[in-house]
DNA sequence: GCTTACCGTAAGCTATGACTTACCAAGATG
DNA sequence: CATCTTGGTAAGTCATAGCTTACGGTAAGC
C-alpha cells in the first residue's frame, strides 16, 4: 500500500466511479456492478485494485463480500503530497486550514 | 487540466522523478534527461503530458525549452480530493491543520 | 441434498501507454 | 552561410491495463 498504489488506482474513472459510489453506504459487489457500465467481474477486479491501495475494505457476510471505502490509502497520498509539494501548495494550505477552523 | 489528467500523470514514476527533479530548479529537456533513465524523446513525451496537468510550464530561451514546476494541477487535485474525500481525510486533515498552524 | 445466488479467478482479446529510432525545424556558433 | 545544438514529433514495437466470457467454490434457500 504505497501512494504508488494510490495514484494508479485513482487514476481510473471506473475505480474513482465505484470509490465515490462507496463513499454513500458501504456495498455488495452486486450492488456495485448494477450501477456500473462494466460486468461484475470488472468489478472485482477493480475492487481488488482499490484494496491494494488501501482505499477500500471488505468483510463477508455469507457469500457477499461488503465493500466499504478507507482512508488508509488516501492519508498515503496526501502524505506524499505534504512531504513533497507542499510548498508549491502553500498558498492552497492557507485555503484548507481556513475550511478546516470554520 | 483536469484532475483526471492530473492522477493519470502523477501515476508514472517517471513523470514523478521528472516532476521532483523540477523542484529542485527549473531546467531543460537535455538537463531533465540526462539525469534520467530514458531517453530525451521520451522526456520530451512525458513533459507533454505534465504541462497538460498544469503540473509544469516551460518558457523558451533560443533552442532551448527550460521547465518548472506549476501549482495548478496539484491546486486541482486537491480540490477533488477535498471536495469528495474530506469526511474520509478528517482526522488527517486536524494534521495539516497542525502544521499550518507553526 | 439440489438448486440458486454471490463473487473471485482464469484465459483470452484489444486498446493504449511507455519506450525506441529516425527525422525535422529553429536558433546558436564559428 | 555552414554546421552544430536543442528539442518536438512521427512511426513502430512491446508490455500491460481493462475488459469480456467461462468456470468453480461456497453459502443460502427450499
Amino acid at each position: 500500500m504505497t501512494y504508488q498504489d494510490v495514484l494508479s488506482a485513482l487514476a481510473n474513472p471506473t475505480r474513482r466511479l465505484l470509490l465515490e459510489s462507496l463513499r454513500n453506504q458501504p456495498q455488495t459487489v452486486g450492488e456495485l456492478s448494477s450501477d456500473q457500465a462494466v460486468s461484475r467481474p470488472a468489478v472485482s477486479q477493480h475492487l481488488k485494485v482499490l484494496k491494494q491501495a488501501g482505499l477500500v475494505t471488505n468483510e463477508s457476510k455469507g457469500t457477499r463480500r461488503i465493500y466499504s471505502t478507507s482512508a488508509e490509502g488516501l492519508i498515503a497520498l496526501r502524505r506524499y503530497l505534504d512531504d513533497y509539494w507542499s510548498d508549491a501548495l502553500e498558498a492552497y494550505g492557507t485555503e484548507i486550514n481556513r475550511r478546516q477552523t470554520k
